[in-house]
DNA sequence: CTGAAAGCGCTTACAG
DNA sequence: CTGAAAGCGCTTACAG
């Protein structure tokens, strides 16, 4: 590989007019700019990434903190901060922490204590307060999408609220038989969003006076399997079925509109089904949902960050927190309409 | 943060000897080892990566390729290969090749080149020679799984036999109108993996001697939503209507088995649907399929790559041809039975 | 077993 | 506009 001495020699000019000239941020003579870049090409000279970092303290790389890559919401959100990262001339280091607290450990006190990387975006992970002041003091900004952080910025839909619109869509579609299937609670990996999802249905029945019932509860974890098996049992109930799910996710929500099938129930004229994220398979199911935008929100979160660290003053407010509502949309699709009149 | 001097200063030793006390590969006494822990620890000291690697050459970090990250097999794959490297110690930074063919050549042509990265490890991308040369030239080792990459390591399951097998599966169960769902051909972003499996399907077919209509043959995108609207049109056929079909891909299964309950058809009494990946969804779609095992298929590859690095004598074979092929398991599920006799 | 010092390959005040 | 040189923070022959 061609070093930047060699790329000086050929030029003719000192190693430090080759860094000027390339780097383009200092005045350079266009005589001297042209033969740096002709001798650079000729030798497919690319600086060192590890001598730039130790010169200059920054290593136009970004570490994503995740407890999961291979589900629907992070690889979506992946995707979208990669791409918004590599444009930017940034790079992309993962962590995952589906390795469990040693995995974990190990990621925030030895991985992103390498000095590695410029910045922290985490997804739907909340940093402890001790992990959350090792970053602080290598003043090593963080962003959090998919859950608030305290004490640093974050960029979230409003849980509470989303279970609280998605419910009155259903009951003002006309059903006051309406169940949530709600998420584990408290699971170290993620936020809890479960809960507040749920207490968004809970208000919403509360505030139109409707009484629910205790098989309209139900709890499993964040999949099509284990809403389906919940759906099945509270649909097939002969005197408490309801006429329509909130599912807390689109994956549940896949779930219960295939338990519904399999009961030769219709979906939306015998149950209605609604969900919340759009996954890239509900269209497909024709599922009801609250768009996240989860691409979008991982382009967002990235340039906030990104032009963080262009910020000269940055020191003094490396991490202070500010949380961000994401707005969602509602998306009608064919799983959700008003109740058969008299039926059931 | 603490640097080694400071450390150095704290234990009352040199630089010298923190850095051998730390990195263990090289022999102190036991005293001063643990009066440099000692220091290191009441510091927090974690020794700077770009100091690191420019004093050593070494990374500790491998690039990872892929074409997609926020479908199914690059995301599984991604969480496999990530695991692995955070156990042994490195990091894994990803490239993407979602943003088109700038993207593309902006990773191999500047990133890839920064020598940020010990090893590269693609997932079903194929370099092309220059790409290949670039990395050759800075002795980067690359292995590839997921479809071949000539002049390189890879590890990929046998396209044409799985095709081929599947096929198999359903003749041997009595079939003889068996369609095949398969892919686009020669998109850029992927391996032709859809001609193989086509070409196995159309071996299987031939070798029992089974003539094939030409509504059997179906051609579209590896989604759900693609081969619904294909599997319609095949199944609604009042003359060719198939009674079996093979599917390129699990996403495309579950797109067959709702075309065939959209019909009324039963699946698999009226209809046998068998898919290619054991995608998470599979089993609870209840879809026969060959189980690629993706997940091992990326941390087997990742384990070769952390040996390939570990050689003293790299350097005479960075690159050499070597294709590994990785056996898949036939999982019979319930989307596949012998047809109905006499019926339709 | 240990330390002084060179060296990894850049960037950037500093001086001209 | 340009060059000589210090410095970023480690590792590792080399000598003792």
């Amino acid at each position: 590989m061609a070093g930047i001495e060699d790329v000086a020699r050929l030029a003719g000019v000192s190693t430090a007019t080759v860094s000027r000239a390339l780097s383009g941020k200092d005045v350079v003579s266009d005589k001297s700019r042209a033969k740096v870049e002709a001798a650079a090409l000729e030798l497919g000279y690319v600086a060192s990434h590890s001598a730039y970092t130790l010169a200059t303290g920054r290593n136009r790389n970004i570490g994503v903190v995740m407890p999961y890559v291979d589900r629907w919401f992070f690889s979506a959100a992946l995707e979208a901060i990669e791409s918004t990262l590599i444009e930017n001339g940034y790079d992309l280091t993962l962590y995952n922490l589906s390795g469990g607290e040693e995995q974990r450990g190990k990621i925030f006190n030895e991985f992103l204590l390498r000095q590695r990387v410029d910045a922290v975006l985490t997804v739907a992970v909340h940093p402890n307060e001790e992990e959350l002041e090792q970053l602080n003091k290598m003043k090593k900004p963080i962003i959090a999408i998919g859950g608030q952080v305290h004490g640093a910025r974050s960029l979230a839909m409003n849980d509470h609220d989303a279970g609280k619109l998605a419910t009155e869509h259903l009951i003002s579609l006309g059903h006051t038989r309406i169940a949530n299937i709600s998420g584990p609670e408290g699971s170290d990996r993620e936020f809890n969003q479960a809960n507040k999802r749920h207490a968004g249905y809970l208000d919403a029945m509360h505030d139109a006076g409707i009484e629910i019932r205790k098989n309209w509860l139900g709890e499993t974890d964040y999949t099509s399997p284990g809403a389906y098996k919940v759906a099945k049992q509270m649909l097939g109930d002969p005197k408490n079925a309801p006429t329509a799910i909130f599912c807390n996710s689109d994956e549940m929500g896949f779930g219960a509109i295939m338990a519904a099938r399999d009961l030769g129930l219709r979906v939306p004229q015998d149950v209605s089904v609604i969900g919340i994220d759009n996954h890239d398979m509900s269209d497909f199911f024709g599922l009801t949902t609250l768009d996240q935008r989860v691409r979008e929100q991982g382009t967002f979160a990235t340039k906030i960050l990104l032009e963080l660290l262009l910020d000269p003053t940055l020191e003094s407010h490396v991490n202070v927190e500010e949380e961000t509502d994401w707005p969602v949309d509602l998306i009608i699709r064919s799983s959700t309409a008003r109740p058969a009149t008299g039926v059931r």
